[in-house]
RNA sequence: GGCGACGUCGCCAAGUGGUAAGGCAAGGCUCUGCAAAAGCUUCAUCACCGGUUCGAAUCCGGUCGUCGCCUCCA
């Protein structure tokens, strides 16, 4: 059984094969952190965790690297305009350093909230300066790029393979209408790999052409070449930036270090709010804060709603399609829960011929998913038609054995937790201060218990009632009653 | 105008040649002090037209429609 990657490169879904035997490494584009993430920005996340996540199950050596673009680049890739981050930092009063530095934290924080495991290194394009000029500098000397007014521009018409990776072919887009070419470009399609800064802009620096910064798409090339080599495995990002950042990304790179840049592009689809791709000028934005914070919604059900659709289709956002993909959540850590709660009392025993039956056909039927160009949806129903059985059991008159139990535990943690990260820990559907909770939550069932058995309905009720206005859900169950957050 | 995706049950969404996964919603049933949960069960021929094929949602051509990109954007 073998991974299969569809391959934006070459447009055809490829068998994949590392360059270096059980090693991965890989190349994300990263945030520009001049504001708060948006749930657009979870979702290719979100994705690209679950890939790493993967790529580790099947025993890949994966090395990670997804750059935060903290250095400003002009609103527009035209000679006016302001940085995006200088804007920012003249809206709120504050310094440009301090714009990057709220928004990189306030990035690796949702990302953590969402589950999501750090990538290996996240390196910033601030702090990788100089070796950005010097790919530059390489670039001049191989003629691939020169100087005009203290800024440097790339010469696409150098480069025979601009517009491989997005299909653009440069005749075709001279005759667009919105191409121009302009001021100190020879070609309306060259770009900035370093841009002179004007008196007023404040993040700059020195370089051998002018005190200025580097154009958008050099730091990515540098900064994976610098952590990853010249030529390395999966280049992935969001579908919207294939050109011109990707397309750039290549060019230069392959020019400047003479050799392929990465063998395997994986683009994610765009999220949309309503039909409509989110953007400031339009308002309909979410941020990963609201969603979290304010709508409450769990993060858990945020991945599943993301998973639910493959990496590389665009999604839709909508109430209505959060909430189906939170009831369909529930269903599965309800039955967790459930688990974790009888393995207490459970009789011993090894896991019966049943159970191991059907771990291992669940277990063969989410990696056959998976491999195939992660197919999460499928994966998810693979989830979902093994968390029936498992409910048909629970609720069956022979109680599972704790080998069994534990057996569909484990399943639960390695698909469900460790690959898809949609489980959570702990008993009562929480993670953390979950053993204090699970002994308080025990007595309170008890008290419960007897006041059902003297039939006091009144205060039994009161009790449930009561646990709901906290969120705490209680079903009685005929071997007893389990409690959950909800 | 150019480039690229896509159009599958009321909603979300898999499926790329062999006769339609899964989730949500809805109806019926079982269980139950009540409730909740869960289980069982019912529910689509794949935008439209034409073609290739023994056979197509899946391939080809056309029509209509939607979205992304071509200026910063995951």
């Amino acid at each position: 059984m073998t991974l299969r990657i569809t391959n934006v490169l070459t447009r055809k879904k490829e068998e994949f094969k590392p360059i270096h035997e059980g090693k991965v490494n890989m190349y994300v584009c990263g945030p520009t952190v001049y504001d708060w993430s948006h749930i657009g920005h979870a979702k290719t996340y979100v994705a690209f965790d679950v890939v790493v996540r993967y790529l580790r199950y099947v025993g890949y050596d994966v090395l990670y690297v997804q750059n935060i673009t903290d250095v400003g680049h002009l609103v527009g890739d035209a000679e006016e305009g302001e940085d995006k981050i200088q804007k920012k930092a003249r809206t709120d009063s504050v310094t440009p350093m301090q714009i990057v530095e709220t928004y990189t934290k306030g990035y690796f924080d949702n990302m953590d909230a969402l589950g999501i495991i750090r990538p290996d290194i996240s390196p910033r394009a601030s702090g990788h300066i100089p070796e950005q000029i010097e790919m530059i500098e390489e670039l001049i000397k191989s003629e691939h790029a020169y100087v005009s007014n203290g800024s440097v521009y790339f010469d696409v018409t150098s480069d025979p393979n601009y517009g491989q990776l997005s299909g653009r072919k440069l005749e075709e887009q001279e005759e667009g209408t919105r191409f121009e070419v302009h001021g100190d470009k020879q070609h309306p399609a060259d770009f900035a790999l370093w841009k002179k800064a004007d008196p007023e802009h404040l993040l700059k620096w020195n370089s051998p052409w002018s005190l200025g910064f580097p154009g958008w798409h050099i730091e990515c090339s540098a900064m994976a070449n610098k952590y990853l080599g010249a030529n390395f495995d999966i280049h992935g990002g969001g579908r919207d930036n294939i050109f011109p950042h990707n397309e750039c990304e290549i060019a230069q790179s392959e020019c400047a270090n003479g050799e392929a840049f990465a063998n395997y592009w994986m683009l994610t689809g765009s999220l949309t709010l309503e039909g409509v791709k989110m953007s400031k000028s339009l308002g309909n934005t979410l941020t990963v804060n609201e969603a979290l914070y304010e709508r409450n919604w769990k993060p858990e059900a945020l991945r599943m709603f993301i998973l639910a659709s493959h990496y590389g289709s665009p999604v839709d956002f909508s109430e209505e399609a959060i909430e189906a993909s939170t009831k369909g959540w529930q269903r599965m850590a309800s039955a967790v829960n459930l688990v974790r709660t009888q393995l207490s009392q459970a009789p011993k025993g090894e896991a019966s011929a049943k159970v191991t039956g059907l771990i291992t056909q669940t277990i063969a039927d989410f990696e056959e998913k998976m491999n195939d160009d992660f197919n999460s949806p499928s994966a998810i129903a693979v989830l979902q038609d093994f968390t029936r059985a498992v409910n048909t059991m629970l609720n069956s008159d022979e109680p599972l054995s704790a080998g069994s139990l534990t057996a569909i535990e484990q399943t639960y943690q390695k698909l469900g937790a460790d690959v898809l990260g949609i489980i959570p820990q702990g008993v009562g559907g929480s993670d953390s201060g979950v053993d204090k909770m699970d002994g308080v939550m025990q007595l309170i069932i008890e008290l419960r218990a007897m006041a059902r058995a003297n039939k006091d309905w009144t205060a039994a009720d009161k009790i449930r009632d009561g646990l709901k206005e906290l969120e705490i859900a209680l079903e009685d169950r005929s071997d007893g009653t389990v409690w959950k957050n909800q």
